[in-house]
DNA sequence: GTATGATTCAAACGGTCGTTTGAATGAACT
DNA sequence: AGTTCATTCAAACGACCGTTTGAATCATAC
């Protein structure tokens, strides 16, 4: 049968191993967690997880799945508002970028959705993580980032496709810092940020992304002799 | 003795490890990597790893120290030549963001201080690696921010502390990002950006991260009923 | 030559890894 | 009751891990 948990408020092995999984990943990377450390920390057998899921790359997968699905609908849905609104004339900017980088953060106030664990997670996927989860990622982003690249080239018209692409990497690359190393900032501004407080992110985010993504590029200066 | 190459040209032990440890560290992380690997791919035998550097925690430090101590010297002395251009004025926001990551992207060009591959790892520091390594990386890293968040608020003296460590942390994490995963830019933008040209990188940077760093920073409404 | 000290080497240490196996368990259906 | 099928379990598989050992090797100083 499709499993059904017998109760309503009792957790299947298979969230049990995804909830343990998800927190390891998030604290000690892939390669640092064992299937063994998840299992043990999730309470069931050691071959449940690969009984499950298969084994420890698709756990992994499934990992992400869960979380980044809801995610990504969330972006769309606010981003076919926001275009929505704006009807033939220009999508308004910081709506557009709003709806790309508030649903990350907001999953920091639901500890159902993952709570900062996930966020973390997100963070670590752009640097570590082997071929095959990237793959998945990216599967998932890719059309987003195309969605969104077109909103921004209609809000930006005066930029090319190319600057369009690069303010995106800049605007991704900021998000995924500040989720993936909220210690770092807390430690380096010596607690003067809280990176954890999704509305003090987002006010100080805003701004900066929006001004950034206005800003003119001039055209690359031809190369310097030397 | 002091190990000193009996040729030129020749590479010592260390540094065929050192080499070896930086490549595959940067393309499989560093849980993802063995020390076997590291030695094999170096041409030496396994225990010379521990015999030079005593552990694989000592190696990996060693790698970035390699690197990391001539970066932020270059860092810091650009960072002098804007202050001191700047006198008692303000100095160059455009200056002191070029002086910050300049330096990190123009190792991209120089094969022999570690090409893109140091790159990546810089870029792969913030996300993974063990607290030990993190502690030395940071350890070399703060005073860098310490002495840039005060050129920073010098040059924006409208901004608070708190804003201008934020501004700095979505500076580090654009930079980050694009050193971390040139791979994702290049395939997200269907070939469109090139993210191992350091003047284009450049170029489509600096005018973004001034833009955000000078942007006001509305203060935080407060918390909407819900 | 011989002695010395740094370096390299093959081999092994105990552990942990991802994965597989085959029997035990339990609920659902006839 | 007996049958079926999904799930759990303890145990083991072979492979790889970081590290250590002790003898072989080499350049150098006497």
């Amino acid at each position: 049968m499709t499993t059904a948990s017998s109760s309503a408020h009792e957790r299947t092995t298979q969230e049990r191993i995804l909830d343990a999984a998800e927190r390891l990943f998030a604290r000690d990377g892939f390669d640092g967690t064992s299937v063994r450390a998840i299992t043990s920390k999730a309470g069931v057998n050691l071959a449940a997880a690969h009984y499950h899921f298969g084994s420890k790359e698709a756990l992994i997968r499934a990992v992400f799945a869960r979380r980044l699905v809801p995610l990504e609908e969330d972006r769309l849905k606010r981003l076919d508002a926001v275009m929505e609104a704006a009807g033939d004339g220009q999508p308004d900017l910081e709506g557009v970028i709003r709806a790309f980088i508030e649903p990350a953060f907001k999953i920091c106030l639901k500890p159902e959705q993952g709570g900062r664990r996930f966020t973390r997670l997100m963070g670590r996927v752009h640097a570590e993580s082997g071929e095959q989860v990237k793959s998945v990622v990216n599967q998932l982003f890719s059309q987003t980032i195309q969605r969104f690249a077109g909103a921004l080239q209609r809000a930006l018209p005066q930029l090319s496709r190319p600057q369009i692409f690069w303010k995106m990497s800049f605007l991704v690359g900021s998000m995924a810092f500040v989720m993936a190393s909220p210690d770092a900032i807390a430690r380096g501004s010596q607690g003067a940020c809280n990176p954890l407080d999704p509305r003090e992110v987002m006010s100080q985010m805003v701004p900066f992304l929006t001004q950034g993504l206005r800003a003119p590029v001039p055209p690359l200066a031809p190369k310097e002799a030397s």
